[in-house]
Formats: structure tokens, C-alpha cells, sequence
DNA sequence: ACATTTTTTGACGAAACGTCACAATCTTCC
DNA sequence: GGAAGATTGTGACGTTTCGTCAAAAAATGT
């Protein structure tokens, strides 16, 4: 069984009985995370879960008191990662135009990385399972979700402020979020879907978002437009300084044979 | 329990018998529809949708061995009607871009129309409800989804052979095609997902879409461009001349307060 | 009217859920 | 060190849903 990515470090200043707890809750998560991606979430079980940490079943369920939960544990870390590399993008030192495109490259190389994680935030939003979780969980995802999209905005309203982008256009800035928020969503989601596009003769999803991305942004007239430099050599420019350490793993990824 | 939409007509020549067992097959959609949407896939259980036809649960495994069968069945209905939306769209006999608006147009209705079934949809493509129903209908589905994306991409080759779109650029067809489906398919997740656009003082997402495709596809230089027309004149002209019926239903669906 | 085929039924065993009384283990304080 | 008390872990249990199947009921044919 092949191990789950990355834990969050343990919150500091907890005695080691809250150690304890808090790196158990975190085996189960990556227990889970491993059987989700196996076998799918019907093969998530709670007794399975139980088997595989060595405890029983009411232990699991002292930490999650559902596969509901669980599942959403799981789609917070995966949220917190998202908002680690967006935020990495936000920082970088380039213009707005380079900063916007670096969250692209972000979406990208996390929707690479991890798809199994990116299907299971899929799932949460397309099933009822937000409705079976408990309040706080929900606002914890909600907190995330509303971290995501404000550095998004963040960097749209920069560039407007900075006059990156001609304001007598209607509906800015909402229009170019939710417009590169679509794309995102929807390139990132046929990337997981499990469509054969490279057999189909389709060029692969997650690179035309790329190309699109830049269209979209061209035609809202974000400066500098791409006919003014090379998108292609801008992509690796920010994946060199911004993301190093992912696309190394991406590329080991796609250099190892599939088991 | 409100009554679900349109069931599709039967084939011809059918033994009494047979039509008997094809309604029935229908009932049994219809009614799994409806639990669907009025309690979510925890509240769709074989014997609720038997005790629903006044059946027993040997019946409904006569015509659908599994729950995931059932939700294929729903899907493939839903995939039916799209098709035929598109297919409209596709026979349209303006020019090119106007045909392919009328692609959005047709997407955009259905989402507002029968955001239940998109939803179904969604749920058919983020679990793994794929693996675990027949052959047959694994087939009947990537036919469905074939014909769609065909009508779609039949679109922008009639546009490209008859010189709409310049074609030294890059990676059309497939970049347009990719651009418009992942938006479309974005815009309307987003619009299904429950987050309240309104009370954040976002715009719609579907609304958007229907500028951001137009902003996308200008900037593909797909003539006429939109800076010689009025877009909101076309998509009303577009929907009174191909989709009057539904956008009616829509008008009476939002002039009515919800139960 | 009776034999044969088809359809329907609900009882049944398996699997997973979530609960809870009890057992095991840790903490504290003498 | 050990007893009392608090915390944590356990797995048997009742419940729900699944999917199966032998037998009952209905339809069909002769």
C-alpha cells in the first residue's frame, strides 16, 4: 500500500497525550486517504479503517463519528495544501499578470500531483455528504474555501487597482474570478475524470487551460498581454522559482512506470 | 412529491408486454429521480423506490440490478436530453458563432432547469458508481457523451472550414473545444454547488459564462466578433428562436415562490 | 381445465453502520 | 507503590440496506 502525501505539522503546545491523539487522528486520515484512492469510496469502510491502524472500530470512532467526517478531514488537508501553494503563487514578487498565472500553474501541478485528493474534494461537493458532518467541520471547510477564492480576488483587485487592467469593462472583477475559477474547475475536473483524451487525439485538458487561461485574460486586456512574451517560457520560469520541489515530483511521477 | 420531468417516448413496435415493462422502467426512473432530488442519494434505497411503485424489491432488481444502475439509467435520460437541447442548437441556421452560443445557451437552461439531474450527473462522474454497473450501460453512456461532444466539435470545424477562426493559431480545434466544455462544465457545477453567489455579492456563474465564453472566443478572433454585435441581443434572440418552451419554464419556475 | 412459462414476492444471509456497557490503561494523589 | 478516579479502547449488539433465490402468483399456451 503506498504511502499518503505530506501531514500538516501538529499544532504546538500540546502535552504528549494531545501529540498522541492528534497524530493518530492523522493516520486515520492518511489510512483512509490510501484506501480512497485503491479502492474507491466504497471500499472505505469504518472497520476497515480500523483494521488497517491496528485499533478497533470504536477508536475510529472516537476521532470521526462518520465516513462523512472522515471524508471531510480528509478535504480540509487537501484544501490546506491548496491554499499553502496559492498562497506561494499570491507572494511571488513578478507582476499581477505573472502572480495570476502562477495560481493557474498551482491548480495545475496540485491537480497533477494529486488527483485522488482533488476527486475526493469532488465528491464532498457532489454528494450530500456536507450535510451528514457537524457544524464545525463545515465552517472549518467553508474558512478554506473562502481562503482560496480571497487570494484569487486579492490578485484581480490588485491588478485593477494598479491599472493592469482597463476598468470600463461590466462586471470586472467578478467576471474574470469566476471565469478563470470555471476553467480551473472544470480543466482540473476532466483531467480526473478519467477521459482518454490523449487516445481520443485530444490535446490533454490541463495544458489548453493554460493557453485558454492567457486568452481569457488577454481579452479582458490584463497587461502585459501574452502576444508580448512567451507563455510557454513564462510557465517555466514560475515553475522554477515557485514550485521546484512539485514539478520534480511530477516529473519522478510520470518517469516511474505505473505499478 | 413533485412529478419529475419528460419521460422519453417508448420505441415502436413493442408487444404489449414489452411497453408494460418499458413504462414500468420509466415509473422507476421517474421515481428515483424524484428521491434524488428531495433527499439526496443517502435517502434513494432500493425498497423506498419499490414501497414508492408499489412494488416489492425483487421487482425493481428485475429491471435494475443495483442502485448504480438506477443512477446510470437517470443519467443516461438526462445525457438523452441534452442532446437533444444541442442537437437544436446545432441546426440552428445562423452563423457559426451564433450556433455555438446557442450550444451555451442550450447548457445554461438545462443547468437551471434541472439542476437535479446535473447534479446526477456530476455524482455519476466523482464516484465510482462507473465501475460498478453493466457493460451495456457503460456503453450507452460514452455513446451519449460522445454524440455531445461531436455536436460541439462539428460546430467549430464548419467555423474553421469556413474561415471563421484564422487557422495559424496553435492547438485548435481542440483549444476552443477544451476551453468552452471546461467552462461550461465549471460554470455550471458552480451554479449547482449551493454556494450562495448572491449573499456574497458575486455574480451568477452562469451569467458570467456567458461572457466569458464570448471573451474567449473573441479572443480566438471567432468573427463576427462581439464588438459587432450586442451579446444580450443575441442570447435573447437565440432563446426566443430555438428554446422558447424552456425558457418560459424557467421564467414560470422563478416566478414561483419555492415550496 | 391443466401444463408451462414468466413475473412477483418477501424471507434470508451478508456487510456496514453507529452505540454502549464494560475492560484496559493511564493519572493523580496519598 | 498503590488505590481511587478519569480517560481511552474494545467488540458484541441492534439496525439498515444490500442483493439473492426458492416458492407463490399470474400470464400464456394447448
Amino acid at each position: 500500500m503506498k504511502k499518503a502525501s505530506h501531514h500538516p505539522a501538529p499544532p504546538k503546545n500540546l502535552s504528549r497525550k494531545q501529540r498522541e491523539l492528534f497524530e493518530r487522528e492523522q493516520l486515520i486520515l492518511d489510512t483512509a486517504q490510501i484506501i480512497l484512492r485503491e479502492e474507491g469510496i466504497q471500499g472505505l469502510t469504518m472497520e476497515r479503517v480500523a483494521a488497517e491502524i491496528e485499533y478497533s472500530k470504536g477508536t475510529v470512532y472516537n476521532h470521526f463519528c462518520s465516513k462523512e467526517e472522515i471524508i471531510s478531514g480528509i478535504s480540509c488537508r487537501c484544501s490546506a495544501n491548496i491554499v499553502e501553494m496559492f498562497t506561494r503563487a499570491k507572494d511571488y514578487s513578478g507582476n499581477h499578470r505573472e502572480r495570476i498565472a502562477a495560481i493557474g500553474i498551482a491548480h495545475s501541478l496540485y491537480a497533477q500531483l494529486h488527483p485522488d485528493e482533488l476527486r475526493s474534494l469532488q465528491v464532498l461537493k457532489s454528494t450530500d455528504v456536507r450535510e451528514k458532518i457537524s457544524a464545525e467541520k463545515q465552517n472549518e471547510l467553508l474558512q478554506l474555501e473562502q481562503q482560496i477564492t480571497n487570494i484569487v480576488l486579492s490578485i484581480i483587485s490588485d491588478a485593477i487597482n494598479d491599472g493592469d487592467i482597463p476598468t470600463e469593462q461590466p462586471f470586472i472583477p467578478d467576471s474574470i474570478f469566476l471565469g478563470l475559477w470555471s476553467m480551473g474547475f472544470g480543466s482540473n475536473l476532466l483531467h480526473v475524470s478519467g477521459i482518454p483524451f490523449d487516445k481520443l487525439g485530444i490535446q490533454p485538458p490541463l495544458k489548453m487551460m493554460w493557453v485558454n487561461s492567457h486568452k481569457l485574460l488577454d481579452s479582458y486586456q490584463w497587461q502585459p498581454l501574452s502576444s508580448t512574451f512567451d507563455i510557454d517560457k513564462l510557465k517555466e520560469k514560475l515553475t522554477k522559482e515557485l514550485f521546484l520541489e512539485e514539478s520534480e515530483q511530477l516529473n519522478f511521477l510520470n518517469s516511474t512506470p505505473k505499478l
